[in-house]
DNA sequence: GATGAATGAGCTTTCATTCAT
DNA sequence: CATGAATGAAAGCTCATTCAT
């Protein structure tokens, strides 16, 4: 329905609505809460973690400064707290179909795989920008962050992918080139392909179905023209 | 062979500590001054520009802490100091070979260039790391950096870029699909491999040759088997 | 009588406590609010501005220096705090009659006028005395300080003060003199009195009544013995 | 002489050769002292002297830093460098007629005592203006500084003013007022003259013999019309 | 729960003073 | 003599965090 479509081309600012929702399974969130980390996540994407002031977040969500540390004990826990659920979304898509450790591979070929793939995490991007960029920035920095991300997530999709890019190395849709390698390549390309439309040139116009389709044909079969023919 | 013509472009990044200290340029700079730079980015690039305390680089370059202020009037100028020289020699090899207008591409193949682009960039990435990674993580929040870096580096790169990528279009070596999407493709595909080999598992063991051979190949051929069909 | 009429213009004077803390105003001040400024008061007017530590004030004012900041964005915004309503209160006698824009001189002579001016000067310069050596201290050095002064001090006294010194002149009281003249005689006779009573010598034991009477009477009369001839 | 009359109406920037005159009889000083007393003059009377910079002084001076504390151990003794042989100066004309202890009083009448004094200090004062200014602002926080005023100025020009002042009394030009108050009343007129004269309004255009003559007039006879009689 | 006044450690920056050259 | 690089204590100010209300 319209409804639904419109609803995937959300405005980045509301990605907030779709993390609360996975939040909110565990545990019910007060409106204050919610305004904090919404504002946290706009003042933490736009100046930094360090260089961003619980008054200010304080201000911006409307709440006493006091009121930050009833949920949050320190400025590192509300970090964590906006970037933890985030991360764990980013390998949904991974695990989801990965449970009672059957390994399915729902896609005839890598080509649809790879166009799933992107267009899936174009949309994830698109909807968590500000949070994505707080986790890029702050990974360095925050051991206790880059930890978490390595074993929830990277580790786990790695697993997935691994197992995925062999399913095909077999069928021969890939060649036969070391699978790390295969996975940086398809990686490279695909976040190269989100970084240039979300973060560098955010306000071109884009037609995406086009540019994926270009990108998927570059992954598998490169720019190289065949003028020796 | 592409050893050597690399090799000559690398004696320019071999300058880099006289060129990042500016002795050859500009003035002199004293052993304080130095140390004072060597601490900060050391400093800034481990915990951040924001998180790093203007005493914890005096102490680290054994200095007093009004030392840094006699130098740089304030703590983002020493920023600035570290990151702006840097920045400039991240195009050093795209203009060097473009002076006086004439667009000369002293390369017979794609490949040939590849090789080269991505021999010279590791080698500077490797030498700068650190300093890249300010870059990186202090663009965003930077005004100043964004726009220097906008104006005198990446428009000045993409110019060259896109004449050489141009050049090998016309000569059939690279097919036809829009120039930007070519570029893009081949810089992440670049850069993937620099993150991965510096930054994502710099403690592996890498055989240089082979990956970017494989990288390579990848960009100009991508990873499709052609056997399946 | 005289007596009483200045009694009552005192009577402004005399909330110089709750006035000066602005309390019967705008907003009600904590006591921590104002023992930062009394504490201010005492150490500005003791050191001067310029030499007077932000951290000495916290320290008089038993609070920490923080707090300080709170309250009042920089020191010289807590100068102005100090010294801007005093200087208001400055001309208080002066604006209070001149209500309505009827030009009414409620004193039958000069004298009378002079006498109730001083004696309710001395009170007032008595009372604000740490505060009136701060403004003066201060007045060369901020040009805030100083356009407050003349535009909303120094021209309405002015205007009052030559409007009753031409009444008077008219009356035939006053010799046919330059009125500017005529103000700054009696002006610097009146402040010479003030400033020897309670700078110069605070400690000696004067007989006000008396004083004044004798500084009257210089002004009307002079000080050359008529018997020369 | 013309030499000495011309001498007499040097601007108030040359005000330091005279000083310097007056001290070359002790010391020679060197160019290099020479720029750092004026410019220190300079500096201390717009900003005042704790709001002043050493770096400052030795910027518009042509000095380096450390050149200044060659010649003044530290920033208060530059203080009084510059202050203490002003002060001295101050009381020049009541002293020296003074010598040997003969009281003698080199006036036919008050007026012209009177007429004297007041020509002298201001011409004085328009030449010592920015020093006077710094004396007038850094007694009240310099002990030092109030400690050398009260023994070696005030109290020799006060020994002075009494004796003369008792001398036209029993000449009978004065009434019989305490001495006290005459000279306060004389000082507080002269003193009203000059402050007006040189710091409130000093752009306006004056007509000193008029004005002085009209100040004398005031001391004398004050300004109480006679309607009256 | 929610507040926001209060804190004080720590920040960046200034500055009088020293001293090797 | 003169310099100015170097110092480090102290300045003004910020900010994460606490706690009485």
């Amino acid at each position: 329905m319209a409804e639904d479509s419109t609803a995937g081309q959300n405005s980045a600012d509301e990605q907030w609505i779709e993390e609360l929702l996975s939040i909110s399974k565990e545990e019910k969130m007060t409106p204050k809460q919610i305004s904090i980390l919404q504002a946290a996540i706009e003042v933490f994407s736009e100046k930094g973690f360090s260089a961003t002031a619980t008054s200010e977040i304080a201000q911006k969500a409307q709440v006493a400064e006091g009121t930050i540390f009833r949920y949050y004990k320190t400025k590192k826990e509300l970090l964590l707290a906006i970037v933890g659920p985030t991360m764990s979304r980013m390998i949904a898509p991974f695990v989801l179909r990965n449970f009672n450790g059957v390994l399915d591979v729902p896609f005839d070929s890598y080509e649809e795989f790879l166009r799933a793939f992107i267009v899936n995490r174009l949309e994830f991007a698109r909807k968590n920008f500000k949070i994505i960029k707080i986790v890029i920035q702050e990974i360095p920095f925050q051991p206790a962050l880059r930890e978490q991300f390595m074993e929830n997530v990277l580790s786990k999709v790695l697993e997935r992918v691994i197992a995925i890019t062999e399913h095909f190395k077999e069928k021969g849709q890939l060649i036969d080139v070391p699978t790390p390698a295969i996975i940086r390549f398809t990686i490279s390309s695909a976040a190269g392909y989100l970084l240039t439309r979300l973060l560098l040139q955010p306000e071109k116009e884009w037609n995406d179905e086009e540019e994926i389709d270009l990108t998927i044909r570059f992954i598998l079969h490169g720019i190289g023209g065949s003028p020796s023919k």
